[in-house]
DNA sequence: ATGATTCATTGACATTTATCAATCATGTGT
DNA sequence: ACACATGATTGATAAATGTCAATGAATCAT
């Protein structure tokens, strides 16, 4: 049985794909393309939202900083996921900030077209609110994997969950390639990134991933991963 | 400076109070009154949501099961707040599971009558959606600070968040009781009963909080608390 | 009021995870 | 190909947290 990322993705893709053609128009005229080399910050943590981002290219790890400058990662958008546009709703400043992991290309709408249009449009508040209460489902596992998993079991977990997120990106036939640095990765688990390396090791050693470089790290044996993580 | 509760706390209180007469009158209407007794199971984890509820009377604790039979508890629902909506809205089984936690009175409302004033009334489908949209603040917060932070600061923090839940509870002049078993606030806290614990005689010699019988526990000095949060 | 039962507390100890320092490997620019 | 800079890895150790077992205190049913 393949493993369930739906509990721990959000899943935006069809979003606006099947919205009426009149409110899709009305978005389509103000998407503006932008783009983001790897590193570059899209929207900081405290700020007010400018707009919503339509993830066309790449990925983008979202995360909160603490006072000690230490970063906690709580999610990674790619491609057809919608970002940004909650803080739009609640007219709150951002509680994350966004940081392309590579070179990324988005959609870009500015606030007010797009506030105008949710608005107007109850299809579009429809589906708005089909998929937030979707991604409630998300957070609240995020939140028990946290606070009841250890470390092994959370590294494996977040190994099963990337290798989905990334598997878009493989060519034909090939396992998907995760590429992301340790730091990140500690970082996205939860953990020291010495830790997150042991952790590796051992997984490595047990042929269940193959690493190279600085950061390509490959799955070799799925189900191994989800005996570790308990959850399948 | 008076701690930022709103960071995690959903204060759905005005939801549908501003409502429209039409749509208030609608819902109205579809109200039953019901009560769960201390201890009661609301619904259940897996189950699919009949209706929604929203809370008049009592606290509800909202929280995962794992697979050794430990519970993490992800939020507690006081008077005023709506709970059990979203499945609805997303059409999907409860994430989590919700248990009385004193005796609660709520108002139902079954699952079509609520679907299908959703799914005309513009002005309901966007209060949901701004009313959901803060709801992701508090969930980044809440995962933010179980996987950064460390038992003590979690432990402090919990207990000004239950404070301020427990406010409104208290006599006039009174400091607010908090009202909770130690096992209920360990599986809060995200920690084993017997940590939390030396968490709170430390506190206590402190002269931070007094604890009197089974399960009261009295803020003195929320300041006090606060510092050990850093996060004021 | 009394014994039974459940829950809270304490202590000793084991385990997990973080931290610090040193070394190694990879990728970059020349 | 070479040296530099950055990130990855390893080892030793400390700190945080969990577990188990024993004891004490509050509540409940009679």
């Amino acid at each position: 049985m393949s493993f369930y990322i739906d509990k721990f993705h959000f899943n935006t893709d069809s979003l606006l794909d099947g919205l009426p053609k009149k409110e899709f128009r009305e978005l389509k005229v103000n998407m503006i393309r932008r783009e983001f080399k790897t590193g570059k910050s899209i929207f900081k943590e405290k700020s007010y939202p400018t707009g919503i981002y339509i993830m066309r290219k790449g990925k983008v790890k979202i995360f909160k900083t603490n006072k000690e400058g230490g970063q906690q990662i709580v999610y990674i958008y790619c491609k057809g996921e919608i970002m940004g546009y909650r803080s739009i709703l609640s007219n709150e400043p951002h509680p994350v900030s966004a940081v392309a992991l590579e070179n990324v290309v988005v959609s870009f709408i500015p606030r007010e077209k797009f506030l105008s249009t949710v608005s107007h449009s109850l299809d579009l508040s429809n589906r708005l609110l089909r998929n937030m209460a979707h991604e409630f489902t998300v957070w609240t596992n995020t939140i028990s994997v946290f606070a009841m998993y250890p470390v092994r079991e959370r590294v494996a977990l977040s190994l099963l969950v990337l290798n989905e997120k990334y598997r878009r990106n493989r060519y034909k036939n090939k396992l998907p390639v995760i590429s992301i640095s340790r730091d990140d990765l500690a970082q996205y688990v939860g953990t020291a990134k010495e830790t997150l390396i042991r952790m590796l090791q051992d997984f490595k050693q047990r042929k269940m991933i193959r690493t190279s470089g600085r950061k390509k790290i490959v799955v070799l044996k799925p189900s191994e991963l989800e005996k570790i993580t308990k959850l399948y």
